[in-house]
DNA sequence: GCGCCTTAGTTTTTT
DNA sequence: ACTAAGGCGC
């Protein structure tokens, strides 16, 4: 039964799937049926008898690639497992180990993560005997970022410094050294990066001219999807895979481009018509996702951004509750009023349809205690990877070994494992492995016995070697007493975590594919797909291209949202509210921005008070509606409940509370009725009259809820002020949160 | 010289 | 929680 697309898919959407042949640009704002439209164009070329290996889809995710076939099959009824996709990376290891030989390197190849890089980095810094002592001189950390960007952005380490970091200037050269002496360590020990797999596949195509006429002819029909943050070598890549006048389909927003901190450029898609000869520009701008109150929040977002996006999204569903700013006292009864939100959710909602969106890793680990508390189930995604964590790295060392024997991180990673051997010696014993010198091997064996069981372990495993699973299984046995010496408290959840690399090893016939899709795919967070019955906790980045009925975000206060690390440059900051403009647009029908009134930070030497996110201070009164939590003077603040804050003033302090309440949020027009539509000249003149930070005025004597009357000895220029209050000390607190005496 | 323990100072986002 | 550096003991 052929499909009826012209049924399925309004006028922009229908163009963009009939036009097969030539480059199409398709400009999708957040909501519009990207993905419908990736999924029918699939469908189409399909079922025009284009055989479906010769498609290549060029994803974010492997996940993103995955679903899409799915819905595609579904629409065709039919199979389409020769489509060819996945992530850049994933295809380009993919590529370049189907033609070894013009890769031109000896021997197996293994993908590092990101803290491989970190191990060798620290390796050559070691070597080098850089930053020794210098507290000036960055950490191994910052110097991969470092290179990391000059290799994207493709500058100079020096222009990456002046631009970002002008204060590391003076060690400019010992930083190209470094990036060097990174570059040898990897090619002298068959190791690749992230970044290594896309520049070695554009120098592989273009020095093999009869490869890259064989690549063109096998992907005929090229998608590729979020556009908007392709880096400049995924554009070349695209570029030569394609030729002329290719038939590439490129789908992106560039109003959601969120990845320039790691190269991504957004010139990409801007720039896509002029690239390639009489391209197709299609505009998706009928949003099917949101109600109109949210997108009227987006838009205003984005209408703040300096680089000015020509969006015009609009949508049929008219009715909608305003969202929602909840003010919490601290960062902790957030936890539990998001918690609270969450259960009174499950009441209308799967807790499927229910996501939490954050900035970083870290700012859900409340959360997720008062979801433990509650017994309400969750699933993570971003943060910290499962393959990261030390005890699944220390267990795959074995495998990498094993499987590249060259590999000194892994030697490093099980050497160091055993009593007494430190850096220094399992460098030695590395580079006798490498160089074959069974003289050191030999004594080496001798004087330690833990050293020597681990050679005999690994040359039991190299005489019978089996699947991954069956060798990750022998490995786990070997490690376990170790796991248990190291982490005497917690084994049993980390001994879990390896039974479930297990499982996930059991799904893998080849070595070198399960530790390349390890480092490159994150196979556990694929593993456990998605659970009806629990709620989603993710990073906004993590959160591309996903939707949910109801999205609660946390943590919307400067330094947290926009990033402590982004206030520095313009650009990053621009950045950071497209990300929060990537996060609003996540929600179809609820959305609820969390602010709290004080965040803790351990290096800042707990709780502190914070300003709300400028993103937030910049938007409308009338945009959202405002809930904050009730002042009930115990400690168990968390408790309470929520209420209108309108015509509702701050309480007399009564005492002993761990956390602060604010009136930030009161501005001259908070009387305007919060369902009225606001036009253009209403929404500036609201911003305008946002509330300003008090950063002068007179020292004196304050009035504080909690701490009571205090001296006002400084007034700091971030609109806070150092306070000494009798029996309290000195703290440091907004100037929102005293009440000044005349 | 080297391993290992203690302590002080930091935590963004991802392939 | 994790890194880096300093100190102690072999």
């Amino acid at each position: 039964m052929p499909i009826d697309f012209k049924s399925q898919l309004n006028p922009a959407q229908l163009e963009a799937v009939m036009t097969t042949d030539g480059p199409v640009l398709v400009v999708a704002g957040a909501g519009s049926g990207k993905t419908r439209t990736l999924v029918h164009r699939l469908a189409r070329l399909v079922s025009l008898g284009v055989e479906p290996s010769s498609i290549l889809l060029l994803t974010f995710t492997r996940k993103a690639a995955t679903e899409m076939l799915h819905r595609a099959e579904k629409l065709l009824g039919m199979a389409l497992g020769g489509v060819q996709g996945g992530t850049f990376h994933a295809f380009s290891f993919a590529t370049l180990r189907r033609y070894p030989q013009a890769v031109g390197y000896p021997g197996s190849l293994t993908i590092m993560d990101r803290g491989d890089a970190e191990d060798v980095m620290g390796l050559v810094m070691g070597e080098k005997g850089m930053g020794k002592g210098d507290k000036s001189f960055p950490k191994k950390g910052f110097v991969l970022e470092l290179i990391g960007k000059s290799r994207n952005k493709e500058l100079s380490i020096h222009e990456v410094l002046s631009r970002e970091s002008y204060q590391l200037l003076p060690h400019a050269s010992a930083l190209e050294q470094l990036a060097e002496g990174y570059e040898d360590y990897k090619r002298n020990h068959g190791l690749l990066d992230y970044d290594d797999m896309l520049f070695t596949l554009e120098r592989v195509l273009v020095e093999n001219p009869e490869l890259l006429e064989a690549l063109r002819a096998r992907h005929r029909y090229i998608m590729v999807d979020e556009y908007q943050d392709t880096n400049m070598v995924q554009a070349r890549l695209v570029k030569l895979l394609a030729g002329d006048a290719g038939n590439v389909m490129a789908v992106g927003d560039d109003a959601q481009s969120i990845y320039a901190f790691r190269g991504a450029n957004v010139e990409n898609i801007l720039s896509f018509p002029r690239i390639y000869e009489g391209t197709r520009v299609v505009r998706l701008e009928q949003n099917y996702r949101s109600t109109q109150p949210i997108l009227d929040l987006t838009n205003s977002i984005l209408s703040q951004a300096k680089d000015r996006f020509e969006k015009n999204l609009f949508t049929e569903r008219t009715e909608g509750p305003l969202p929602e700013i909840v003010k919490a006292y601290s960062d902790q009864t957030q936890a539990k009023l998001a918690a609270d939100r969450i259960r009174e959710l499950r009441k209308r909602y799967m807790a499927c349809e229910i996501a939490v969106l954050f900035r970083a890793g870290y700012q859900s680990y409340a959360l997720e205690l008062a979801l433990n508390k509650e017994g309400i189930a969750f699933q993570k995604y971003g943060g910290l990877r499962f393959s990261e964590a030390a005890h699944v790295k220390d267990a795959v060392a074995y495998l990498r070994v094993l499987h590249n024997p060259r590999d000194a991180v892994a030697w490093k990673r099980v050497l160091t494992l055993v009593d007494k051997i430190g850096e220094k010696t399992a460098m030695k014993i590395a580079a006798a492995v490498r160089d074959n010198d069974q003289a050191l091997l030999t004594a080496q064996r001798k004087k330690n016995p833990g050293l020597e069981a681990l050679f005999a372990f690994l040359e039991d495993l190299r005489a019978d070697p089996g699947g991954p699973a069956s060798l990750l299984d022998r490995a786990v046995t070997f490690y376990t007493p170790t796991l248990t010496h190291l982490h005497p408290e917690d084994f049993p959840r980390r001994l879990a975590g390896l039974e479930q690399l297990g499982q996930i090893a059991a799904t893998y016939a080849h070595m070198e594919q399960f530790l390349a899709d390890l480092a490159l795919e994150n196979p556990a967070e694929e593993q456990k797909g998605v659970r009806e019955d629990a709620v989603v906790l993710s990073t906004v980045h993590s959160a591309k291209g996903l939707e949910w009925p109801a999205v609660l975000l946390l943590d919307l206060v400067d330094d947290r949202f926009p990033s402590r690390h982004a206030l520095a440059r313009p650009e990053d900051l621009e950045e950071e509210r497209r990300l929060l403009y990537v996060a609003c647009t996540r929600a179809k029908d609820e959305l609820t921005l969390f602010v709290p009134g004080t965040i803790y930070n351990r290096a800042g030497g707990g709780s502190q008070p914070a300003m709300p996110s400028l993103f937030v201070r910049e938007l409308p009164r009338a945009l959202y509606s405002e809930l904050r939590e009730t002042f009930s003077g115990s400690l168990t603040a968390a408790s309470a409940s929520l209420g209108s804050s309108f015509g509702t003033s701050v309480g007399s302090s009564s005492g002993n509370c761990g956390s602060v309440s604010t009136s930030r949020f009161e501005t001259p027009r908070r009387t305007t009725s919060i369902h009225a539509p606001i036009s253009e000249p209403e929404a500036r003149s609201a911003l305008a009259s946002s509330p300003s930070a008090l950063g002068d005025g007179p020292l004196g004597f304050c009035q504080h809820r909690i701490f009571g009357r205090g001296k006002v000895v400084a007034r700091l220029d971030d609109g806070k002020c150092r306070v000494n209050f009798p029996g309290f000390g000195m703290k440091v607190i907004l100037s929102e949160y005293l009440e000044m005496e005349p």
